[in-house]
RNA sequence: GGGCCGUUAGCUCAGCUGGCAGAGCACCUGACUUUUAAUCAGGGUGUCCAGGGUUCGAAUCCCUGACGGCCUACCA
């Protein structure tokens, strides 16, 4: 910490010492404005040249002082407003107490209306309150603040200095709520589901593991919202739906973090074509209620949601994008054998799923710019959905990209509690070795066994979900705290 | 985890081949009754990320580390 902050900081102490002896509080308990900034330049508007009296209540965000007059530009969170101080209005006394406004001070103004020569919305000041004293100096006001760190670190400048940050994070909580609202209108239900859990199902990935000393046992955060809501939809409710948090102990990058906010629902007596169905509307509806169009920008390409989007067989995808037939490569070892002749390197010895993983990473979505659906996977992949109508090898899951990157991934669930048995004992038997744990756990077992009905299962990244609608490419940008290595003090 | 790049005033950034640490905003002093990146005059307030090394001399060159960004790897 520079002296120079230091010196602001003491000239502001001093500022708030000064303001006490005169008898004034420098952090008052309340102030109620009449309205917001907002409100009072369409009051303004709809009346014409004055107003009666209001009041409006902000951050002071710039100071313009000229003598015997001034004006101070206030924020609050529905825009900015400004507002004049005059001399001869006001008095000496009333006028002076300008002397112990900085920028970045909370205060209270009341008055009336008027426009300025300039065209500009002001408040009259016919009283000003200090609300707030601001110790610290805020970013520059021009610029910004740029400082990719500080804006993580401290989103609350990044907020203040950033119009561009507010309006993302405004649209990320219309994101959701429009989330929540559509789902609310097909009928579904919302559930909150343990996030401590015994075992960390539902998917592959490393938990993290925390400990309960009263029960003196490991915890994981959950990795999926899977298992618990099957069990619900076992419970008789048929169409039901979770959004909350996550938790990944992976990479972290441009699209990941280790928390991560994910929308799951699964509906009785549907499969996945419905569930795509589900997913085309789901986006068009919330891009069009929050942006209020399903054209959007992304990732420097025009994206447009509206349904119906391409539905891909994988093996298509994959045949057309490097001429692999994964269907002429039954076992993990011809296929590998396969992938270096096109040039892809894997380490170990990956199994026949994670090469088609690999296939479809490498070739088939980096051309996926519109909305597509890859559907029918093989049956390696994934142990929770039904096999294809027709083809064994196959299961009825879906994943969705835009502009290469995965936004959905749906099944028709695998309801037959044998099959499941068996499918997630080999997983659990190609995967020893791995460090991710079980993928489900005997509890979930046992509620299939006492009978589920046909269900498609629908998983979508919210965050991806906001970066789409907001074109920011990174998650730490739609991420209000997003993870970064903590500061060491030394 | 690996590769590349970055870190200088509260903020945004210059600082060349090693030679007194710089600008704008902010801040302080003063002027100014319609400004809006207000203007004008004056004032520089610094652990140059940290620690070593080379050198007469290091913000600058070398090494190590911290933190961040991008790419890559794992994943959604």
């Amino acid at each position: 910490m520079g002296s120079r902050l230091d010196r602001v900081t003491e000239e502001r102490l001093r500022t708030v010492a000064c303001l006490r002896e005169d008898g004034v509080d420098p952090f008052p308990h309340i102030f109620r404005p009449s309205c917001s900034t907002r409100a009072a330049r369409e009051l303004l508007e709809r009346e014409g040249e004055r107003t009666t009296v209001i009041s409006i209540a902000g951050r002071v965000m710039a100071k313009r002082k000229m003598g015997k007059m001034a004006f101070l530009d206030v924020r609050d969170a529905s825009g900015k407003l400004q507002v004049s101080l005059r001399k001869d209005l006001l008095g000496d006394k009333c006028y002076g107490v300008l002397r112990n406004i900085d920028i970045g001070d909370f205060v209270g103004v009341e008055g009336e209306l008027f426009l300025t020569k300039t065209g500009e919305v002001t408040v009259e000041v016919a009283s000003l309150t200090l609300l707030s004293k601001s110790l610290r100096p805020l970013p520059e006001k021009w610029h910004g603040l740029v400082d990719v760190e500080t804006r993580y670190r401290q989103r609350y400048l990044d907020l203040i200095s950033n119009e561009e940050s507010r309006r993302t994070f405004t649209l990320r909580s219309r994101i959701i709520s429009a989330t929540r609202r559509f789902l609310d209108g097909e009928g579904y239900l919302e559930v909150d589901t343990p996030v401590l859990q015994s075992t960390a199902g539902g998917a592959l990935a490393r938990p993290f593991v925390t400990h309960h000393h009263t029960l003196d046992e490991d915890l994981y955060l959950r990795i999926a919202l899977e298992l618990p809501l099957k069990k619900l939809v076992v419970g008789g409710i048929d169409r039901v739906y979770e959004l909350g948090r996550v938790f990944r102990n992976e990479g972290i990058s441009v699209r990941h973090n280790p928390e991560f906010t994910l929308m799951e629902c699964y509906c009785a007596y549907a499969d996945y074509e419905d569930m795509m169905d589900l997913t085309e509307r789901m986006f068009a509806s919330v891009a069009g209620e929050v942006l209020g169009t399903t054209r959007v920008e992304f990732r420097g390409r025009i994206v447009e949601l509206a349904p119906p989007w391409p539905r891909v067989s994988l093996r298509e995808a994959i045949r057309e994008a490097c001429g692999v037939d994964f269907e002429d490569y039954p076992d993990a070892e011809s296929l590998h054998e396969r992938l270096l002749q096109e040039g892809v390197r894997i380490e170990g010895t990956p199994g026949r799923g994670r090469l088609i993983d690999e296939l479809i990473s490498t070739f088939v979505e980096p051309k996926l710019e519109q909305p597509t659906f890859l559907v029918d996977y093989p049956v390696e992949m994934s142990p929770f959905p039904k096999k294809k109508r027709g083809n064994d090898h196959l299961v009825e899951r879906f994943e969705a990209f835009i502009c290469g990157l995965e936004f959905a991934n749906a099944f028709t669930e695998l309801n037959d509690p044998v099959d499941q048995r068996q499918r997630l004992e080999k997983q659990l038997r190609d995967r020893s070795g791995d460090e991710e744990v079980q993928v489900a756990d005997e509890d979930f077992l046992e509620a299939m066994e006492y009978g589920m009905p046909p269900t498609g299962g629908l998983g979508i990244g919210i965050d991806r979900l906001v970066m789409l609608l907001t074109g920011q490419d990174s998650i730490r940008d739609v991420i209000l705290f997003p993870q970064l290595r903590g500061k060491r003090d030394d």
